[in-house]
DNA sequence: GTATAGTTGATTGCATACAATTTAGCCACC
DNA sequence: GGTGGCTAAATTGTATGCAATCAACTATAC
């Protein structure tokens, strides 16, 4: 059957795992990630933790240096910088498509989204800086490009990291009402006010951040990480 | 010191060897790429081979399917279509930046590339193919990010790919002169026609592509790969 | 002759063992 | 008191071995 190349690996898992810990801020810039802690940790050898360090590294998610091993990555300002510009061009495609595509479900889809925004406006703030960011991770999706989505999903990864590095606490709420704007332009079908919306948006992300830097030593403290292993552990996504 | 954090590991040399395979279409979409045979060329035990095959998977170049092993990637033609969509967008960006960015020194170093094009316009065709890949890349490069530098790189290798799949032979010469275009328009510090001159040289390179599909079989052939293999081997780069 | 089940061979998935390198502590020496 | 090397512990780099999975083939039944 096709379906069985679906499966997820354990090594997906770790991963999927690692990088939830990394945006929801468990784990901090800097942090050294050992391999047998971590092995420890998720109940599995060295060998599956390898593989995921090495496919966060590639996300630019954790730096891996020689000899010397994985610490959660701490992106320079002027990198912070850079990959905003970079989404900003991005995202901007992804209005374009979003629009040609566009149907009265993608709206729907939107608003139901918006919805669990709002509602988690004063929760816990992982979780609504999660739901920030998967925001425009389904309008990559609604995009219709596999592509588009790919580079989508490890930019803004990258993106929020920075954020967990440079932005003060609760800088993220006041996001609702642009993401609200974007989609009323989207109904329309104005794609030249989406776009900018879309920028001006991103531009504003930035900018609440982008300030000082903590400075937090890089020390190991995976225990909060217990949460995230045992659903790996277990089994589950 | 520090400059041993850029000492090159084995597995880097593996990727890199093969990735240049794949990109001078040595290796050609759909080929299977057995951990064994590879780790026997290389004089690798399969894991760093493992290693190698997971880090082009991440990159688009080959795909990695549970328990069946890993082939050259075969990109949809959609697929396609959409990777040179998004890389028009990206380099349009690194088109600003470089103008931001222009110094002299800049100018020569493009001509000095394109000088290397001209002197191979009828030389072998991988390495036609090569050099004009590589243009893109130096452009992104004068960029100055060097997030920006990692996406088009990656972007453009795919891109790359595609080509071997669906272009024909001889498809890229009639690129030297855009290249020489959009040399002028930087150096005249014209960014509007800069960017035009960029969207039209990546739409007609992906025009020019995008036939008829060769459906070659999915067979190993991997003798091919055998100067590359020693390069690794040697220790070289 | 076709179809299904069983079996064998090849290939990947994962863990473990060992080698190489770095880091930290310690003592000698300036 | 601080600096330089030396040894030991910790950590990563790589190879290998075994288990699990898949693909191909044969044999047997209908």
């Amino acid at each position: 059957m096709k379906a069985s190349d679906k499966v997820k690996h354990r090594t997906d898992m770790i991963s999927s795992a690692l990088r939830s810990a990394i945006l929801e801020r468990v784990l901090m810039p800097g942090m050294k990630l050992p391999e047998d802690s971590l092995g420890e940790r998720f109940g599995v050898s060295r060998t599956l933790i390898r593989q995921s360090l090495e496919r966060l590294a590639a996300e630019g998610l954790i730096e891996l240096r020689r000899n010397k091993g994985a610490m959660v990555a701490k992106p320079s300002l002027e990198e912070a910088r850079d990959l905003f510009e970079l989404r900003t061009q991005i995202e901007d495609l992804v209005i374009s498509r979003v629009i040609k595509n566009m149907t009265p479900d993608i709206i729907a889809e939107l608003e139901g989204h918006l919805a669990k925004e709002v509602e988690a406006e004063h929760a816990a703030e992982p979780k609504s800086i999660r739901l920030a960011t998967e925001f425009h991770i389904l309008l990559a999706k609604l995009a219709g490009s596999p592509v588009l989505l790919r580079y989508v999903e490890e930019i803004g990864y990258r993106c929020g990291l920075t954020l967990s590095l440079y932005a003060r606490p609760h800088s993220t709420d006041c996001g609702i009402a642009e993401h609200r704007q974007i989609i009323e332009a989207l109904a329309t079908g104005d794609e030249d006010t989406a776009r900018k919306l879309m920028r001006h948006h991103l531009n504003a992300v930035a900018d609440r951040a982008l300030f000082t830097t903590d400075e937090g030593g890089p020390l190991v403290y995976l225990d909060a990480l217990e949460p995230y292993a045992k659903k790996v552990r277990d089994g589950g996504a």
